[in-house]
DNA sequence: CTGCAGGCCCTTA
DNA sequence: TAAGGGCCTGCA
């Protein structure tokens, strides 16, 4: 069991932020998490992350999973030159949210999944695609042999297929997947890139931008963070509407 | 029963 | 920076 003290981090807020389909929750503040041939039991006290792996492990995988090496208190004290009270209020409220460092190729198929989709649904969807595999996310060659049309991914499953395709082509732009526009582009690219400059506009954040920012775009939108403020007044809208 | 959930494709104008 | 209908599926 390796103990890791962080700030800036909430294993709450992070697994209930929308950015990742592959926790488990155990218990209050306690997750079994997915990532590529790797899986850990994650628990938190406090500003204390329990570990249940090797200090390897630790180092290798799970330190740059959680983005550890990113300063997220430069981030938060930046927001402060916007003048925006409705991110800083959504800061105060979110201030364990961090952008998890997660698989490209992962994020590709998740955020393909996730569109005009609902989030219990994406996790069940991704979860059965992975029990066709050994319970990992199928690489590009091995979605291509999948008989994927029976799991409920409904109209999507062709787009995971022209993605497969796509990356075994080595082709560079996402745009050219088929299934894959502006809103699940930028999902890539912040959660499965770590651009943090990409900013996801999806029914949300244009609900947040009519209703609290009066129609017009935040100023922070052209930020080099903005992604991560998105992330942030994200949790903050949709928690509150709860 | 309808409506809808963190969009995108395709057709049409 | 065009607009809008259709689309799989599960759930309220």
């Amino acid at each position: 069991m390796i103990k890791v003290k962080c700030k800036n981090l909430d294993v709450k807020q992070i697994a209930d932020s929308g950015q990742c389909f592959r926790w488990y929750k155990i218990d209050e503040y306690k997750y079994k998490i997915f990532h590529l041939q790797y899986s850990v039991i994650v628990s938190q006290k406090d500003d204390n992350l329990y570990f249940d792996c090797s200090q390897d492990e630790f180092h290798n995988v799970w330190k740059s999973y959680f983005d550890l090496d990113t300063d997220y208190s430069f981030i938060i004290n930046n927001a402060n030159t916007y003048y925006d009270n409705y991110l800083l209020d959504a800061i105060s409220f979110a201030s364990g949210m961090r952008i998890l460092r997660q698989d490209y190729w992962e994020s590709i198929v998740s955020f393909i999944i996730s569109q005009n989709n609902n989030i219990p649904r994406i996790k069940k969807t991704i979860q059965r695609l992975c029990e066709l595999n050994n319970n990992q996310i199928p690489s590009a060659e091995q979605l291509l042999l999948l008989d994927i049309s029976k799991i409920g991914l409904g109209y999507r499953d062709k787009y995971l297929k022209s993605a497969a395709e796509w990356w075994i082509s080595d082709r560079n732009d996402i745009l050219d997947i088929k299934g894959v526009g502006e809103k699940v582009a930028n999902c890539i690219r912040l959660y499965g890139e770590h651009d943090l400059s990409s900013c996801p506009i999806d029914v949300w954040m244009k609900k947040i931008i009519n209703e609290d920012y009066k129609g017009k775009m935040p100023n922070w939108i052209d930020s080099e963070y903005a992604g991560v403020y998105q992330q942030f007044i994200f949790y903050y809208k949709r928690e509150r509407s709860r």
